[in-house]
DNA sequence: TTTAGTGCAAAGGCTTTGCACACCG
DNA sequence: CGGTGTGCAAAGCCTTTGCACTAAA
């Protein structure tokens, strides 16, 4: 459950094929399932990505979904995002765009946010540190609008 | 391998007992080890830890040790660093304050920073996303200065 | 004495591997 | 055809669980 993603399974193939990755049948199937899955906002475990498409098709075998989902990790297609328990899931992300997410602790909702760590900042840290930075990520862990009445809680890793 | 912070053996004990917990064989143990990683900085796997407390005590059970992290996890005294590759760590984290982590992609050396969201940041994400935000984590990989000339890359999740 | 804590070994979840066969280009 | 890609099933890794026993308070 998450914010909707628009993308094509074509485009999602053609992301194989850049890598030079060929065009088979059970990479059309994983390409459409998430086009769908864009489309509805949802994310999803890899073994349930599975089981779901095996009911397409039988034959599909589970080692071949872990592949193409770290292929499509690899190139952006596809973000791995870590709740606040530290268990992860996959999503589709937005176009190429750099972007966070915000993550309900309830409900494990997921949305994009645009906003980022400053360039000033980052420069700040690297001077600091004395390290070269190539990326970062970000998770804001709180509770969603619809979750905002439940009682429990137990927040993620910072405190702030 | 990362910065080191100090902690004493017996601030680490005073954790379980403020909990509530029993101060126990197993737990003197291994509060002990861990004030030795925190001074050396070393961050370190559940499993690891427990492997080398066991060469000490081999009755020590794999599941006490498993158990006391998530304690300590729990309550602050440590820290989970995920890394670019997904997988996570152990480190002691410095007294109390708010902080996140810089962290090399050659030798996944781990630096302690203060620097964080602006509170202004905060707000407006609250504001965007009608979220109530109550935690959240920056991770930073880059290459320390050490590992600057290595050559191979794969930064972690994002670009920027 | 009472109940938390422990060790052990087994089970669990998720993911990777190895290999013979299938099939894309 | 040639080599990538695949299915399958087994193994791996890390972690949790269940339970009888041990030891703190």
């Amino acid at each position: 459950v998450s914010t909707p993603v628009t993308i094509t399974t074509e485009a999602i193939l053609d992301t194989f094929g850049t890598v030079g990755l060929r065009n088979t049948r059970p990479r059309r199937l994983i390409a459409q399932r998430l086009a769908e899955l864009a489309a509805r906002g949802e994310d999803f475990a890899t073994d349930d990505l599975w089981q779901s498409l095996q009911q397409q098709d039988p034959q599909l075998g589970r080692a071949t979904v872990f592949r193409a989902v770290d292929v499509l990790v690899e190139h952006g297609v596809l973000d791995r995002v870590t709740f606040a328990d530290g268990t992860h899931r996959y999503r589709v992300c937005g176009p190429g765009a750099h972007h966070h997410h915000v993550i309900c602790n309830v409900c494990h909702r997921v949305v994009e946010i645009n906003m980022c760590l400053t360039p000033e900042l980052l420069a700040a840290i690297e001077r600091s540190t004395n390290f070269t930075l190539e990326g970062h990520s970000v998770e804001l862990f709180g509770r969603c609008a619809d979750c905002r009445q439940t009682a429990l809680s137990r927040p993620g890793h910072g405190g702030n």
